[in-house]
Order: C-alpha cells, then structure tokens, then sequence
DNA sequence: TGAATTGTTATCGT
DNA sequence: AACGATAACAATTC
C-alpha cells in the first residue's frame, strides 16, 4: 500500500522512463480514474513533454512542457509496468499486456507505460494549479522545514489523537498507515495520546522518529506485503506493523492491534505506555 | 462470505 | 467557525 516511500521509490524508477519523453498518446480504459475528463486529458497530454518527475505526498507529480502538470495518486493498488523501448518493443509486441490495465501512455521512443489498478481507486489528475490537483496538503516530513518548532505548532491545542492526526494529508502529508505506527512506535508513544499532551521532548522524538522510519523505508525501496507493490524490503524490518501477537523486538512483550478512527493499529503495550 | 485496505468527502455535534 | 469523530465510498483479493 503505497505512503510517501513506496511512491518515492516509484517515482525513482519512473524517471529514467519518462523524463524528457514526449507523450504519443494517453488512452483510459475506466473512465473514473480520470480528472477532469478522458478526453480533455488527452487532448492536454498529447504532444507534451515530460520535463520533470517528483513527488508531493503521496502524488507522483510530472512536469510538462507547458507548465501544467499530471498528477497519479496510487491509492491502494495502483502501479505502472512499462515494456522496453524502441528496439525491445518488436521483442515484445506479442507479450500479453499486464494484469488490469487501466491507463496507457504512448511515448516517442515507442514505449508503453501502463497504468495498473485492481482496485480501481488510484487516480489521474491534468491540473493547471498544482494546489488544486492535489487538494490541501501539509508540510513534507523529510523537509527542512519539518522543524520540531513546526511539528509543535501542528500539534498544539489540538486534542485529536495521535493516530488520526497524523494520517491527515492536510497536517503532514505523506504517512500512511504502516509508517504512523511505526513512527510511533519509534517515539515511544500511544496512538490515543492526545496531541496536546506531548511534552516539549516528546515532540523532537516524534519528529525525529518520523524522518527516521521514512528514510530507513526509502532506504529499503519500501515496504511490499503482496502483489500490489513487489521489490520493497522494509516489511523485514517493520517493528509493530502486522506483528501483532508476536514479539517486541525492544522489550519482549506482546504486539497488540485495535482499532483508532476504523484503521488497524499497532502497539506494544510496555513501550508505548498511555 | 465478509473483512481488510486507501484517502477524501460529507455529516453531525460541540 | 473550527475542530473532532464517524460513516460512506470507490473495488478487489484472500
């Protein structure tokens, strides 16, 4: 399930693909996915080049030659296959397409890059006003400007819990799931502590182990726990995540899952004390 | 067969 | 009005 790593570690491996590539053509196979519409997408992305790939949260941001941009969120299963270019093309023009296909671009140097999605929730977005495309988004966690200071002012006055706070895209954008856990796991605290009540060097930890656990997951190409996203190591390494019933590698007691604002969560009860 | 999974949006109450 | 909690939603896999 892709969170800020696992579509850093995509985005990585789509560069070399696609920048400086011009698109031949966009083809949508769920209509959906797609905004505004398939045919003012398409229209918008044929001829254009992709100047620029990066990453803002969870959205892969590519640049385009005409200053606007194609934003992919992945959501929970979206992926991209791609076949070889130019010369492999003919190598592998009877290969059967991968499974569940829902975007196809046709780029100059003959190559296909599909956009996969069992799930159908990920999401193809041609704005003209990043901030728009992606909605609000809140500060990068690995920027400099994720200060202590700035994560306390996030955090100040606000009784929410730990858990949902931090899953808000809107707040910090990027974490997911696996890595809120984690993060929290790391900084020692309970996911039901309410934001307000975090000391001055409980913050630091949290932010600390937050930048921690996201880079060690960049590090390892991300966390993969089945078909959806192949190749990432982080699922060894993983403290809390889907380990409930096994045992805390820091003190021996028992990882526990419940449940905070409907998501699975994870904890050790002896370091994460309440 | 039902539970699990994502981020966003809507809604309700304080 | 801003915030917090909750539910619904998209669709599929195991």
């Amino acid at each position: 399930m892709p969170e800020l790593p696992e579509v850093e570690t995509v985005v990585r491996r789509l560069m070399p693909i696609v920048v400086g590539r011009t698109i031949r053509d966009f083809e949508s196979r769920w209509r959906r996915q797609i905004a505004p519409s398939v045919p003012s997408v398409r229209t918008a992305l044929i001829g254009r080049r992709i100047e620029r790939a990066h990453r803002r949260a969870k959205y892969i941001v590519l640049d385009l030659d005409d200053g606007s941009w194609l934003l992919i969120h992945l959501r929970m299963s979206g992926r991209f296959e791609w076949t070889d270019s130019a010369a492999g093309v003919a190598r592998n023009a009877d290969a059967p397409e991968p499974a569940h296909v829902r975007a196809v671009w046709r780029l100059d140097d003959d190559r296909r890059l599909y956009f996969c999605d069992a799930r159908k929730f990920g999401r193809i977005i041609h704005t003209r006003d990043l901030e728009s495309g992606t909605g609000r988004l809140g500060i990068e966690p690995l920027s400099r400007a994720f200060t202590t200071r700035a994560l306390a002012g996030i955090l100040a006055k606000r009784r929410a819990r730990l858990k949902p706070l931090l899953l808000d895209q809107s707040l910090v954008a990027g974490l997911g799931n696996i890595y809120v856990d984690e993060s929290l796991f790391r900084a020692r605290l309970h996911p039901l502590m309410p934001a307000d009540r975090l000391h001055p060097a409980q913050v630091t930890a949290l932010r600390v182990a937050i930048r921690h656990v996201l880079r060690a997951a960049i590090r390892r190409n991300g966390t993969s726990f089945d078909w959806v996203y192949p190749a990432g190591q982080m699922q060894n390494h993983l403290q809390v995540y889907g380990r409930a019933g096994e045992k805390c590698r820091r003190c021996g007691d028992t990882i526990v899952a419940l449940r905070v604002g409907q998501r699975g969560t994870h904890v050790c009860p002896t370091c994460q004390a309440r």
